[in-house]
RNA sequence: GCCCCCGUAGCUCAGGUGGAUAGAGCACCAGAUUCCUAAUCUGGGUGCCGCAUGUUCGAGUCAUGCCGGGGGCACCA
């Protein structure tokens, strides 16, 4: 609709500027919206008052050419006006609005789906936990959010493809082993030194009974026990960590090692390359990479004087090696905490010719979990944490996914474990869901009743007058910008809030007949009543296809 | 010291790439069910949008500085 207006106004000022009425030039940008305050009507834009410099005319003045020129060869408009300091404000007829239901009930589910990426390739790197523990809430955001930006991305038309980067090759690695070993031989011996930078979480002393189950560790020499018990322990924990985001509905495309980047031999072939830019140096013993002349504010170490390479090593690598897989963009999901490396990876790319943009990282706020009003602190070191695990089995994968996403990643997120475990209104989640029961549910009483709609709506939409009725239209009709704005500005926070929106508007509606019998969805007016059932089929719809881009289920019952 | 994020109603937070009179939920009070699910709804009121300059027709939104809170600085991962 506002395509269509865009092309109405474009129309129009064309013509003014072939009769003469305004001056010929480029037309500035403008905006067309809905405006907040429903009096100002359907749509809004400042065409005229951004045209006013370089037309060196009043706003007003300009509107009121526009206005009087208006090309509305179609005759979707029922009111002009102008307001304000120079808005032109319009209401669309309702005829228009019937029409955008009778596209959304026959597109179904794919109503909001769209080209807008046109095919462009995008790989979104997200969740990438060590393999040294399970997932905690923090992974948790990650994931959901990761998860249903990559579902709103593909249906706007990208390829996408959701990669798992696994830090498989580091001392953390090292640790986890040497943590397994010594929990391994407390059991005989309570007084075994545990490694200072050791895990100390209760799913070591699991890991360490599984891995001791297949191995006879107790005939090993420490180190070689260490390295199995690091082996071992890694391929089990990774093994978790798939479960739990199988259950919590996040697939991955692809798993990638950074053990296989050095294995491969990439990283030597990344430092060739880098040599070559020559961005490289020597200092004290170690290679530095010059990323100071890049933008960052130092440069960085990428092998140490010991002769190990840093992880920053393996990440240029790793993202060097994502853009010679042909990926045209590249979206990085991190913890806050790893802020501080934009600026390198960045600067590492930049030397390689690759745009800056190319690479955008999204930074994704700390989660803290409220419970009975106190705050649950949080250690992995120390052991104490929620598993995402926990979280799904307390209050289900629903319940978690939606609560992540109802808050922009850049916030912190208090996450209360109360209220997320309430089964009522107070939880959005519920509310949201209960929206799309409860037209399943008018269904199976309209049915009951006999009621049965014809496989296209036809003239009958012609019932939908009511306010109520053309609000629910075209708040459902934003749906597709939406997605389109959500996937240029990689916020799908967003969605939830319109959800919940929409689930109001339509509870709202739904409610009218209790007060008026003749505003019900079923009434003796069959003609109405299938009008009606029409309108709340769409919402049913968008609903659906809402929750199915959160990963969230759209109950028939509750 | 440098960098990132946050600061909006009593609380938790939205605020659609700068628009008109800044919103929602919770909390608080009062009400609604012979009815398609009361897992719902209706009504009642709040704001120096942290402060200050600037950019412009117009700033919660952009820029700079400051204040307050959180996080991060490594030849750690």
């Amino acid at each position: 609709m506002k395509k269509r207006l865009d092309d109405l106004l474009r129309a129009t000022v064309e013509y003014c500027f072939d009769a003469g009425l305004l001056k010929r030039g480029p037309i500035p940008e403008y905006v067309i919206e809905v405006p907040n305050n429903a009096a100002h009507g359907h749509f809004a834009t400042n065409l005229a008052m951004t045209f006013a410099s370089t037309q060196r005319r009043r706003p007003l003045d300009i509107a009121s050419t526009i206005v009087d020129n208006l090309k509305d060869e179609q005759g979707i408009l029922e009111s002009t006006k102008i307001a304000g300091p120079g808005f032109i404000n319009f209401k669309i007829r309702a005829r228009e609005w019937r029409k955008l239901l009778v596209q959304i009930l026959r597109e179904r589910a794919d109503y909001g789906r769209s080209l807008a990426g046109q095919g462009e390739k995008v790989i979104v790197e997200f969740v990438s936990a060590n393999p040294t523990g399970p997932l905690h809430l923090g992974h948790g955001r990650g994931a959901a959010i990761g998860d249903t930006l990559c579902r709103i991305l593909s249906f706007c038309g990208y390829r996408v493809e959701r990669e798992f980067y696994i830090n498989d090759a580091g001392e953390q690695i090292r640790f986890l082993g040497e943590s397994i070993y010594s929990r391994f031989r407390q059991i005989r011996d309570p007084d075994y030194p545990f490694p200072e930078k050791g895990y100390h979480g209760d799913y070591i002393l699991d890991l360490a009974a599984a891995v001791s189950r297949d191995l006879d560790l107790e005939t090993l020499d420490r180190e070689e026990a260490i390295t199995l018990c690091a082996e071992k322990g890694k391929a089990i924990m990774l093994s978790e960590i798939r479960e739990d985001l199988t259950r919590f509905r996040v697939d991955f495309d692809s798993w990638y090692s950074e053990m296989d980047l050095h294995n491969s031999g990439l990283l030597e072939d990344t430092l060739k390359a880098v040599r070559r830019a020559s961005y490289l140096f020597e200092e004290d013993g170690a290679l530095w990479i010059r990323t100071s002349e890049m933008g960052d504010d130092k440069d960085r170490v990428i092998r140490k004087s010991d002769g190990r390479f840093t992880y920053f090593a393996s990440d240029i690598a790793y993202h060097l090696q994502k853009h010679e897989r042909g990926f045209t963009r590249a979206i990085d999901i991190w913890g806050a905490d790893h802020h501080g490396y934009i600026p390198r990876i960045k600067a590492s790319l930049t030397a390689h010719g690759i745009p800056e943009d190319w690479l955008s990282v999204m930074l994704i706020q700390l989660v803290k979990l409220w419970e009975g009003g106190e705050e649950i602190r949080m250690s992995k070191r120390a052991g104490t944490f929620v598993t995402l695990r926990e979280l799904m089995d307390d209050v289900g994968v629903d319940a978690v996914r939606f609560v992540f996403l109802t808050k922009n990643h850049e916030s912190p997120l208090d996450f209360d474990m109360d209220l997320v475990r309430k089964q009522d209104s107070e939880n959005p989640v519920y509310y949201v869901q209960y929206a799309h029961a409860r037209i399943c549910s008018i269904f199976r009483k309209a049915e009951a009743e006999g009621m049965v709609l014809p496989a296209e709506p036809g003239d009958l939409l012609g019932g939908l007058v009511l306010e109520e009725e053309l609000d629910l239209i075209r708040t459902m009709s934003l749906f597709p910008s939406l997605l389109r704005d959500i996937s240029l500005t990689l916020e799908p926070h967003r969605l939830t809030y319109y959800l919940t929106d929409l689930a109001a508007l339509f509870h709202r509606y739904f409610n009218l007949g209790t007060k008026t019998p003749e505003h019900r969805i079923i009434t003796s007016d069959s003609n109405l009543t299938q009008a009606r059932l029409w309108l709340v089929d769409g919402v049913r719809i968008v609903v659906a296809n809402g929750l199915r881009l959160l990963g969230i289920g759209a109950p028939e019952k509750m």
